[in-house]
DNA sequence: TTGAAAGCGCTAACAG
DNA sequence: CTGTTAGCGCTTTCAA
């Protein structure tokens, strides 16, 4: 509350004895200055406790710095991995990153402000409407995440290679049905993922079919427990790992076992999958890697590169944890709970 | 890629015949303005798909509606549901927010910069030194969140009174001994959780010791269970749900039950504890309350508001699972799991 | 290598 | 109610 207002290029150029634009020139481009001269400047800089305004800059050079990154909940450990990942590859880059979370109705409104702030956006929101999208990307460069449109750039994980890990490690334990446990009816991760199992199982011979849609939380997990009732199956694969927590949860409050009398298997590998009973066997996405790959993709673009006509599919694998067995299990096993060796222990990483 | 600029408040105004600071007012102070003439200027500005440049408004008027919000750790559950009531709440009042992660390296060396594009700042992040937090908040309008440094504003949970209930809970329980399993070192809601927790012992006539300290993740809870072992106790408080349930996860797979042999509670009641096995017994903080009651005091005092002289404190409750229970109970029950009625199916909401 | 001067897109007096 | 005229802090020609 010193009063007087933050000093400008003026002030260190009075003070270093030079002109404004030195000033500024020794910031943007040092090359471009007397090195005695970039040592004054500097010092006049400091003493006088200078700071560059980057909203100034911003407005001469149409460049803010700054990413958006949309997000459909901060909240949720999915998006939360691929967060953790864009933002440090902006960081890394010298950009701030502008967070838009489509859950507040308020910010889903607003986006348009946000988009003028910035110099590109990543988006991570599935049900951000596909026109929506388009009309974003051409406003300013962006790139998706977990989703592919043509003609966008984006990145994705594997997932006809996830379900086929996944089909093929339920089939090695004698599963010939599985159920897919929607995820957000519509969305481009739904549809992968449905599509891949459905793929996945006609090559390994076992018997696809859904239900759903439900909500992609713990809530729609324990949603999803009653119909699957009505349907029985001796394997699910469920679109993630909130609704595989969930649906694991609620089975075992109905008394049903899992894996016993039913095997889960999740997609993601959030931290939550490792810790509850039993360990959650899932599709692990490289959420973090995820999410630097996009900002990298980004800052190229920015950087004036060609925009990929692919998206950059990144690889996953699948975690085997206890709650997935054979479906002959229950017929061998005691009543009781089955510990499986080795189930707990790993925690994921992404 | 039309290749022409976007357009500015000139292009409008002679779209529309009326001078460049005719259509500045009608977007900013539309009331200054003849009604007819701000028709045809809205009209003319979404003919030409005119919009708002937020970055030369900032350099003129000294204000960018964006805040800060500075965390430690994006992908863990607790900041998450901050960030969200944060988030929620800045949208609402039409700012933008700007995240700035400190797990990052490179974005924690940023910091300055991020400061100098916002209005304020809002901080979730125990570990950022004092004298950093004051260096900022010389810079810029600042709330603390789950944090209190003297004269500076905060917003906290209401620790006392959670520990308090925790410590009546285990009494009740007939435990007389607690053990608190710490989180990081130095941090404040590590000195204010230990001191309470003490002091909510010695009301209730329960003896309080402490291991750690950990680190407040899941891995701090696994390292915990060694040194808890060679230190017996019939009940834990942990620092948080993270440590919580790692701690748990570790102890049964030592073959040690919870709850019968040891009584574990939590603190935030983030969504992974009502899932593990037992159901978390935690110490349930508002987490969107706080995030929310931060952004919206840092708004009030950038609206001209006085700096409250005491941190808000918000109300907790106790959630209790099944994680807890009667210090003799593994003298009356067998050996097996014990289901406790309703652990599960109660889910946080914040 | 440096300085002078002209903007960037917008807001803010100050007339009228 | 509206137009004119200065800036905001910085970058960027263009000369020197």
């Amino acid at each position: 509350m010193a009063g007087n207002r933050a000093p400008t290029i003026y002030d260190v150029a009075r003070h270093a004895g030079v002109a404004a634009s030195t000033v500024s020139r020794a910031f943007s481009r040092p090359g471009r200055v007397a090195p005695a001269t970039v040592g004054r400047i500097l010092a006049a800089a400091d003493e006088l406790g200078y700071r560059l305004n980057p909203l100034a800059r911003a407005v001469t050079t149409g460049r803010t710095a700054m990413i958006a990154l949309v997000v459909t909940d901060v909240a949720c450990p999915y998006t939360a991995g691929m967060l953790r990942g864009a933002q440090t590859a902006a960081a890394e880059a010298g950009y701030s990153t502008i967070l838009a979370d489509l859950a507040c109705p308020e910010a889903a409104a607003d986006l348009d402000r946000v988009v003028a702030s910035v110099d590109g956006l990543v988006i991570a929101a599935p049900r951000l409407p596909d026109e929506e999208v388009r009309r974003l990307a051409a406003e300013r460069p962006l790139v998706l995440l977990d989703r592919v449109l043509p003609g966008l750039p984006g990145v994705v994980p594997d997932v006809p290679g996830g379900m086929r890990a996944a089909v093929a490690h339920l089939a090695a334990l004698g599963h010939e049905l599985v159920t897919y446990v929607a995820g957000p009816e519509g969305t481009w991760p739904d549809g992968i993922r449905r599509r891949a199992l459905r793929q996945a199982g006609s090559e390994h011979g076992v018997q696809c079919r859904g239900i759903g849609p439900f909500p992609a939380t713990l809530a729609g997990g324990l949603a999803a427990a009653g119909d699957l009732l009505s349907r029985p199956t001796t394997a699910v694969v469920a679109h993630d790992d909130l609704i595989a927590a969930g649906l694991i949860h609620a089975l075992t409050a109905r008394g049903i076992l899992v894996p016993q009398e039913v095997s889960v298997i999740g997609f993601g590998n959030v931290a939550a999958g490792a810790l509850i009973t039993p360990g959650l066997t899932t599709v692990a996405a490289p959420l973090r890697l995820m999410g630097d790959t996009a900002v990298r993709s980004l800052l190229s673009r920015l950087g004036g590169a060609e925009v990929p006509d692919e998206p950059a599919v990144l690889p996953v694998r699948l975690v085997t944890r206890g709650s997935t067995a054979h479906r002959r299990l229950n017929r061998t096993a005691p009543g009781g709970p089955v510990v499986v060796a080795g189930s707990g222990t790993f925690l994921p990483t992404s």
